[in-house]
DNA sequence: AGCCAGGACAAGT
DNA sequence: ACTTGTCATGGC
């Protein structure tokens, strides 16, 4: 991997495993907008955008070096081996020959290691909903966070900010039933009663246990949080596609587990592959 | 127009 | 422990 700085841009190349358009297309951020082979959109409370420059190459702006090295690299993924990880997961699934062609498809998939509280509140939103619906409640609600706190729409509200906005005023945002969820979340997460620290250094089991007592969090909610807030790689979130994956590829005789210590990354490969080929479809 | 959306809860078997 | 109706809203 090789980083360069020039005119307030970065130039990231010699990358293997990484594709801007399907790590922000595969349904794990919700404040990003793809076009073509970049994606721009708000993160770490920053405006910033991934440019495709070519096969391995990107492009990221505004940006400086030491801005990657300390807050991109990371948030993308790229401190990790994914040629590593995914040997490992081919090895495991040696027999499994879908997974393989998942594997493929989605090769440029990684993992987004999004601030935890932010994926919490996504997720949340998230249940019984569609993305564009989920995208336009997110920007509404940080907008509003913005108004009460005097910060930057771009930065994701915190706890105490959604708390001021109250059940009422999430609920004249459009949220629907799931303002009490999102207040109750905020709620517990600011007085300590879910421990977000506790979850980041625990093991993915104490950690969905720990986000489950919040109100309207299910284990669906609780895995995606987990793996695209904590990166943990474990969390396997079970949603109506997984589960037609499941039947369709494996005659619902197997479980996440069957997946191993990576088995967040495969449901995603999967996730990807199973959507990729319905959109081919039309 | 009507079904469905990256679910969870509560009440009922 | 499994199944079912319900939740608020709008995308397609």
């Amino acid at each position: 991997m090789t980083v360069t700085e020039k005119d307030g841009k970065v130039n990231v190349k010699g990358l293997e495993y990484f594709s801007v358009n399907q790590t922000f297309d595969c349904g794990q951020c919700f404040r990003f907008e793809v076009d073509g082979s970049s994606a721009k959109g708000l993160a770490m409370g920053k405006e910033i955008t991934f440019s495709q420059i070519n096969d391995g190459e990107i492009e990221i702006y505004p940006c400086t070096c030491s801005e990657f090295e300390s807050v991109w690299k990371r948030y993308l993924s790229l401190d990790e081996d994914y040629g590593k990880i995914r040997s490992g997961l081919a090895e495991l699934r040696r027999e499994d020959k879908k997974l393989s062609e998942a594997m493929i498809t989605g090769s440029g998939i990684r993992i987004l290691r999004q601030s935890p509280f932010e994926t919490l509140i996504s997720f949340i939103i998230s249940q019984n909903n569609n993305i564009p619906r989920i995208k336009k409640l997110i920007s509404a609600l940080c907008e509003e966070g913005a108004k009460i706190s005097g910060q930057s729409e771009k930065e994701f509200p915190t706890p105490d900010v959604i708390m001021k906005i109250g059940v009422d005023g999430l609920k004249a945002l459009k949220t629907g039933f799931r303002a009490e969820y999102i207040y109750d979340a905020a709620k517990k997460v600011a007085d300590g009663e879910v421990d977000l620290e506790k979850v980041k250094s625990g093991t993915a089991e104490k950690g969905e246990a720990e986000l489950c007592k919040i109100k309207g969090v299910g284990p669906k909610v609780a895995a995606c949080t987990l793996l695209f807030g904590f990166g943990k790689y474990s969390s396997f979130p079970i949603d109506v596609w997984v589960k037609r994956v499941m039947r369709e590829y494996y005659g619902d005789s197997i479980s996440g587990k069957d997946f191993g210590e990576y088995a967040g990354l495969a449901q995603q490969y999967l996730f990807y592959h199973r959507r990729y080929i319905e959109e081919n479809r039309k």
